[in-house]
DNA sequence: CTCTTTATGGTACCGCCGTACCATCATGAT
DNA sequence: ATCATGATGGTACGGCGGTACCATAAAGAG
């Protein structure tokens, strides 16, 4: 037997080399040479460890959500043990807003295959698109933990705000995005509108 | 002299052919000869009209924002004269959500010019990507007028609350777009935001 | 020490798509 | 009637990009 090598491995320097090109120019613009020239690798390389350019971009989506739970655990440890739902749930939103050059790949990126999804099937029945659902189900199970603590205002609707929360994180990313309005901006809308659902600040 | 047209009816002809086909296959799928296809012309006579694809694509934007606009006004029509604030807010809202043909190739097509614009210096500059800052001026405006004529929540601030709104909107549109939300329970979310920023639901 | 298997490089092919070029027809002004 | 001009058709060209094909180096198993 030759040399090994660990596939799993070589592949994510490639999928993160995918991420970085379609960060900067565009995930329409993603060659696949710009992809293995970004990765430092010939292109027969990235057609050996990924057979053809749909599968490169279907684990290049894996890797980002992959990478945006990683940033999102990692704001909360920076937040102290045992945090409390709110400061969960601005971790999470925060994260996938388009403040650091991370966030705004990941919301650049996964926008864009998201729109793509929307006129493509392979892409649509992938099931990582369907994370949105999952972190509102979580986002839920919060709100209702925190309703049940009584941390929340009266006559809160926990899933409605979840699904409130996500979109409305989802439509002030974009608008970061085209530069329309500054994170911070946004993150005072998203403190406006925690606001209304909680009792008081996170500590 | 020859044969005169009409230049500007032909091109909104084209234009609402590439619309048409964009909001089948996704902006990126739309092709030149697709477009003179969906239009009934030959491919010569598109570049007879647009000269370049980029120029093409310009001008659809802006007749997709012209064609927003006329569906507004229609709805406010139909929504009787001398509707009020949270009447004319509703409708501009409602009416970029993806709950028919229209507005489903509205959101899709308009999204897509916006990822686009992320990374394309030309379309970024383009006058019309200012809309939605258009859009937040109305709607802080028509926030000022309700809150002057006493609709609205004591402690409202009008230009945060247009911007939570728009972006709102635009997060439930791309979600109803993936198919993970239907039209009535993003209208629902919409009106429960509305809710809590007025005293009384419109007329 | 060979030989099979894995990893890697280089490159050619082919299709697609935007653009350019060359024609022709129609029409109205002179 | 003629001719200049605008409208339209057809088609070829050239580049780009994904994929396929053909090599070869390397390294562990026998």
């Amino acid at each position: 037997m030759p040399k090994r090598v660990d596939h799993a491995e070589r592949r994510a320097e490639i999928a993160e080399a995918l991420l970085r090109v379609a960060g900067r120019r565009g995930l329409h613009a993603a060659r696949m040479r710009d992809v293995a020239a970004e990765a430092g690798v010939s292109l027969r390389l990235v057609q050996y460890y990924f057979d053809t350019k749909e599968k490169l971009l279907l684990y290049g989506l894996e890797h980002l959500t992959e990478r945006f739970g990683e940033r999102v655990a990692a704001r909360l440890r920076a937040a102290g043990d045992n945090p409390g739902p709110r400061a969960v749930i601005e971790a999470i939103l925060t994260t996938s807003l388009p403040t650091d050059e991370a966030g705004r790949t990941f919301h650049l990126v996964y926008t864009s295959y998201a729109i793509l999804a929307v006129t493509d099937e392979a892409l649509a029945s992938q099931p990582f698109i369907r994370s949105p659902e999952a972190a509102e189900e979580q986002l839920t199970d919060l709100l209702n933990k925190a309703r049940d603590a009584n941390l929340t205002h009266p006559g809160t609707d926990p899933r409605l705000e979840a699904t409130t929360l996500l979109a409305l994180t989802a439509g002030l990313g974009t608008s970061i995005l085209v530069g329309q309005r500054s994170p911070e901006s946004a993150v005072a809308v998203l403190e406006r509108q925690l606001d209304r659902i909680f009792r008081e600040r996170a500590s």
